[in-house]
DNA sequence: AATGAATGAGTCTTCATTCAT
DNA sequence: TATGAATGAAGACTCATTCAT
């Protein structure tokens, strides 16, 4: 029996953010990703069910690439400023130096095929990040507002930057980053 | 020869921006959309060179909508936090009560179609923006530092938050609105 | 607007009987169909929904030809042997004379497309049918059996002979028939 | 090396036979019988050279089967009227308790697959049934007329009655099935 | 012998677009 | 202007079959 020829899920998937990226979701179709990633459109479908599964599993195990990558070391017993420069530099770096899967998955949230899927969505990710924001709030570091509110202050914009230098529209460097960090922090500190 | 029909026209771009929200781009096809709108899939064609044409139309007129709602009201002679509050409460506003057309302009901005087209993006609404950024920085109201960030760290949570209004993972009202605009503030002010 | 084709309805129509007579059920897909049909495969769906659609049309038109031909000339208030003669006569007429269709319901009725259709399937031919045969029995014409055992013993094995035809395995002529009808006759008098 | 696998083989043929009747011919996939017989596709290749030439073998195996059940029991000595009824018996019994069989069987006769296959068909099973005939001819217990009318008329009704008794339109007994002998019968003898 | 991996050719169907009225 | 008819190209997916183990 020919074994599993892991190269081959690789480089479907690879093709496939590629392509997502390159010309669009809807210009993404099956026999475009087998052509790209050299194998034939059969062969994904022996490696997923259908379109819709392979897109939902690529998206999902970005997600947890990502969210693995965020919090690494990221250290519970340090103090929260640190922990929330950690995780937010990570991050920064992960968008940057996975431009390609941040906006695949952006994409996939961005469109109506995720409300078919799992909706737990930003948990996985967000879970320890609000953890670190109750307790920033229990420690009366932050603002008495929505957890919400923190989160998307902190977050959301340096997401927005990201995005930005690929577009050429800014560009991060050691202080810029710095900057974007003391700017997070001050939306949201008391 | 009858008159060109702006209901028709009307009813395309309504049956357009509900069909892409409601399954996505990729399964919005030119027949859905003329059905969806009471008209022949041929009709189309009277009104739009071909399919992108007339989502690029669409993506425009909307855009120059929002624009236009945003600085409704600006007064350029107000003091700088009351321009900055103003435009922003209409730019939260127009999200909320434009919810398709919103998602459909991220849907747009989000995929690759975009690059193909007008590139001035940003700019049209962009520009007044700056210049009450811009201004902020000239009297020192703000932080020295990239034009870019200002108008990032202001903007960009707020659609966040109208954004996770929809998912109902948030609820604006007066005083949440006042929140976010406070911080919004506190992370560029100096 | 360009008016509706019915050759090309009547093109497709005939393509398929003759297809499926000539290759089999299983061998008949839509691109074929078109191509016999010189039309393109899409147009075919511009009159049916799908390919089941398509057969199931095909077959409960042919069902009703079927029919129409078959009592025709059957007069009610005739002698039973003479509406019996009639009606069995025409019926192995129209098989002879519409070998295709007919094997093309053969086909259908012993496949197990037909249960998902409607299942009154021999209902509507046989409804006239019955009235002969429980007339005859009412006059005690015929042996005061199940209905089902006088219409068998009279029609099948006609149309077998008809099917036999076609394999050249036997050959109808007036004399012939003359018999056939008579042995019919036999097997269900009295 | 292991050895030839009956129990494979055996589990090919009656998910075949299955599968045929359930879902029809057109719908019956190697790797759908595969799945039903719980053994790989590529399986099936060592057991017969394709698809075409499994479905031949089943048919072929059936047909044998068939003919050896007929005969069973009949005793070329005994009177012409115990043969008949003991041949058709056998032959009704065959039907009922071998339903799915003899349906595939019948799905093969109708559809033009069969032609390129072997076209002793027929001959096989009839050849010990016209020497019946044949012989009650002689004896002039049968109409004076060509072998196939009567062969046709003694045995095609037999199995359209057990046809529909599959789909509750008529049922068998000991009784029913004596008065459909002696309808045969009748419709034969001089 | 047995099978999961692999594929080119084919399946049905829908696509964006043009044509004829 | 407006549209049903028409279509070549492409869509997602399955097919029968072979390969490598």
């Amino acid at each position: 029996m020919r074994p599993r020829d892991d190269n081959k899920v690789e480089a479907i998937i690879e093709a496939t953010i590629q392509l997502v990226n390159e010309i669009g979701f809807s210009e993404t179709s099956v026999s475009k990703i087998a052509k790209r990633a050299g194998v034939s459109a059969a062969t994904i479908y022996i490696y997923f069910e259908n379109k819709e599964d392979m897109l939902s599993k690529i998206y999902v195990q970005a997600k947890q690439k990502m969210s693995d990558r965020v919090f690494r070391g990221v250290d519970p017993t340090a103090p929260i400023r640190k922990r929330f420069d950690t995780f937010l530099t990570n991050f920064v770096e992960f968008i940057i130096s996975n431009k390609d899967e941040y906006l695949f998955m952006e994409q996939v949230s961005n469109s109506p095929l995720l409300r078919n899927w799992c909706l737990e969505e930003t948990q996985e990710l967000y879970a320890p990040v609000y953890e670190i924001f109750e307790e920033g709030k229990g420690q009366n570091l932050f603002k008495p507002v929505d957890l919400p509110l923190l989160v998307v202050y902190a977050i959301v914009p340096l997401a927005q930057l990201a995005k930005e230098q690929f577009k050429d529209l800014f560009q991060f460097d050691d202080e810029k980053l710095r900057i974007a960090l003391d700017m997070s922090w001050d939306a949201i500190k008391r």
